[in-house]
DNA sequence: CGTGATGTTGAGCAGCATCAATTTCGGTGG
DNA sequence: CCACCGAAATTGATGCTGCTCAACATCACG
């Protein structure tokens, strides 16, 4: 496996000592026209779901943009006074230590709503976002939302359901992290749940069958979300592997046989 | 530290092999009659924050129990048919792995919300409940609640702020798992995350002032709950002890200095 | 005073992080 | 097409940390 980069350089980080913002300060993106009644992702369960009416009002608030890979959309610590949501493109949601260490929540992808918990609970981001990919951004004002949220009924009960997948996909990494013991089983439980709420949403896990997904990370990604270190994950991936456990082609991994992955390294 | 173990026995395991219900079996305890509109729990921020009108609605559903310590709510797998409000009391909350290890997600208190975010995604329970000490839980059908939401603006939008603290809770719990590769600094974050969180709620965490909380869990519950054994916590609080960085008498912890605590094991 | 639960302390070992060297791969430019 | 570069992956060697097993101490309670 060899995950996709995009062409964008990595950000700049803090090569340049200049206090000047210099020219090369990426601008501010274009705003894109949006049409939510319109939408490829439409019926998609969180807001993708509402009435025509509220879809309507829906795309009069907020604004709409293109972003680059590497583009952080927010970072932790920083006041929740937005909320974004993914119309397309990947998203990671990471938290980080102050002795520089890295958490990997998850990697969002369209439809799915950032900022929502922070916002509801008026406190400041608990983790940044970051694109992985070229991606669509929908950004909403706090004030916006929440005067829409009281104009229709459905959104209050909607934003719950949205904050209820943040939740159990937070659940499920304090889980496997506290559970496993062994490095192997904390990188099969990884992969596993992945595999379960990225290929069909929440259908009920398929016996044996092999599931594949879109890996987009490398393996010191792969390694700070479950909590391994890189070298860790590039020698139990090999393992797996040659186990006949795992498949990986191109950008995409494939778990051939889910339940003997689970029961081996549980 | 020796933790309360309310006199009740503890569950009684697979001890009898008895297939025939025994009349030992604990009776389904009485309904108590509950009036929202007159509690000391009123103004906590979720539920009991309602309007009159909505607390009159809200005192008609559901059903009002005493239960006893050691007693179980719900289990992790059963589907969430009811939502739980913890009226007085205290409840851990923990998932469990297929080999009998055990995480211990966090330790509600009067006013928490049980099983919210499951109703909510319409899945099963991903966590179990179970009293620590002797509590009221008021227990409302899946249906009841759903058409209460329909009824009652407000409701939407307070079901979202309480999953919004489940999550909130969870991710720490992740979070502190995955950036701490020492066992001194999972057990140091579990403190200084509980005691924040339950000392004042969500206040700006006071600077290098004591703080102090009830510590109902045992030296294992807290393992369970950092994700460390027995014996690393029992050796990691003589030395915390020992650094005067903690204090333990009877069932309160007292951090001395949060912020020493926090830099020295982060 | 006996019993069971909980906490303390020690010894040994396995597993993973860390450091380090090398290989593979994709892209870029000659 | 080839040479070159840098990023990512692979593989090996080593040391430390925390889990496990075990023995014992302490406490609450009847």
């Amino acid at each position: 496996m060899r995950a996709i980069r995009y062409s964008t350089p990595p950000p700049p980080g803090r090569k340049s000592n200049c206090l000047r913002p210099t020219r090369s300060t990426p601008r501010r993106p274009a705003i894109l026209p949006r049409n939510c009644q319109n939408c490829s992702i439409l019926g998609t369960p969180p807001f993708c779901t509402l009435s025509q009416k509220a879809l309507r009002d829906f795309d009069s608030i907020g604004i709409c943009r293109h972003r680059e890979p590497h583009a952080v959309l927010f970072h932790e610590g920083l006041p929740a006074d937005h909320l974004l949501i993914i119309c397309s493109g990947r998203v990671k949601v990471t938290a980080s230590s102050s002795n520089g260490r890295l958490f990997l929540l998850r990697v969002a992808g369209p439809g799915d709503i950032l900022g929502l918990a922070a916002l509801h609970e008026r406190t400041v981001h608990r983790v940044s976002a970051e694109t992985l990919a070229p991606s669509t951004i929908k950004s909403i004002p706090r004030a916006d939302f929440v005067r829409f949220m009281g104009s229709h009924n459905d959104v209050g009960r909607i934003a719950a359901l949205s904050i209820a997948r943040e939740y159990t996909s937070a659940l499920l990494s304090a889980r496997r992290l506290a559970l496993h013991t062994s490095a192997a089983g904390k990188l099969a439980s990884t992969l596993l749940d992945w595999a379960r709420t990225d290929d069909g949403r929440d259908l009920p896990t398929p016996a044996n069958l092999p599931i594949s997904f879109l890996m987009q990370l490398n393996q010191e990604e792969l390694g700070s979300m479950a909590g391994l270190s890189r070298e860790t994950v590039s020698r139990l991936l090999t393992r797996f592997r040659r186990e006949g456990l795992v498949d990986q082609s191109d950008d995409r991994m494939t778990l051939n046989n889910p339940g003997r992955l689970e029961a081996r390294y549980r």
